[in-house]
DNA sequence: TTTATTTGTTCGGTACGCGAATCATTCGCG
DNA sequence: CGCGAATGATTCGCGTACCGAACAAATAAA
């Protein structure tokens, strides 16, 4: 029983499981009302604001792309557009009180899911996953678009 | 040196290879003319042929987005739709000449992107690597987006 | 100050994706 | 056989996503 199958290789195995985290993705979105780009965005945005450029460079899209997706996201109350004190032609994009909650429970419903990806596996399995993948990820700059998160960086600030 | 810089969760690691991922796919079809949509149909057009149902479940489509993107990748002359022989309603998308050959030179070029991303890991690695994210795959019943491709399926076929 | 650079937005265009409605074919069943 | 139901695909309308080029505004550099 539980023969492997045929040996699949590294590649087909990651291209498969982004596949699967895809989709994941998508399916949290669906549950929030939110596209995958606007949730991630919302995921981006957790931590603390960023200005447009700096946004565009971690979610890999140009500005005029930028603009769009901050725009919709505003639209529906999620995130807001702040000048930047010390820069009057920046703006820095930031969660509003609704966009806070929701991203947390987007980024909560999207990290079960992808757990969940992860069920077959033994505890030791899951860690040693954690780490190869985890130099794979530093090794090649990923982006920061998803970081952990222990507490919720909110240290006494809501209006 | 080489400090391993904080634990990442198995979560946050699958995620940003999700988007190192993504990145590959999105850069070989700028190299080839493709948008990653139109390379992935050419991918999994790749072994055989399929049916619009069938494409839209395993790319996980609805219906009536299947038709736009076939039609897209049919303009450029990379697939054409041939009527089942065995049922009047349903059409079958192949991959034409031009197609095969871009198939291959993109599939390639993913590969080699893909690959590259664990460039950082040890054979051994690698090889840990590819069997657990395999076992997620074939635990989760991902669709065969992308497969092994020892010699093209090309047993005595073409016209 | 002038000139360059940086930051964002606007604009035009294409692609993507969905649900609802529609057509054609096939299936099922009386 | 014939007629309604199910199935396979397409069409349509809509909103989202993404890009490059052109632009405006503010800052930085000369």
């Amino acid at each position: 029983m539980g023969r492997p199958e045929e040996k699949m290789s590294v590649v087909t195995a990651m291209v498969r499981t982004t596949f699967l985290v895809n989709a994941a993705y998508a399916a949290s979105g669906r549950e929030y009302g939110l596209t995958p780009q606007q949730g991630q965005l919302l995921c981006v945005l957790m931590p603390q604001p960023y200005g447009m450029s700096e946004l565009g460079g971690m979610l890999g899209l140009a500005k005029s792309s930028l603009t769009g997706l901050v725009d919709r996201t505003a639209k529906l109350g999620y995130v807001r557009r702040e000048p930047d004190p010390l820069d009057g032609r920046a703006v820095r994009v930031a969660l509003t009180g609704p966009g806070e909650v929701l991203a947390e429970d987007f980024y909560a419903a999207t990290c079960r899911k992808v757990e969940e990806l992860s069920a077959g596996l033994a505890d030791g399995e899951r860690e040693a996953l954690a780490e190869l993948l985890g130099r794979i990820v530093t090794g090649n700059e990923a982006p920061e678009v998803f970081m952990e998160l222990d507490e919720p960086v909110r240290t006494g600030s809501p209006s």
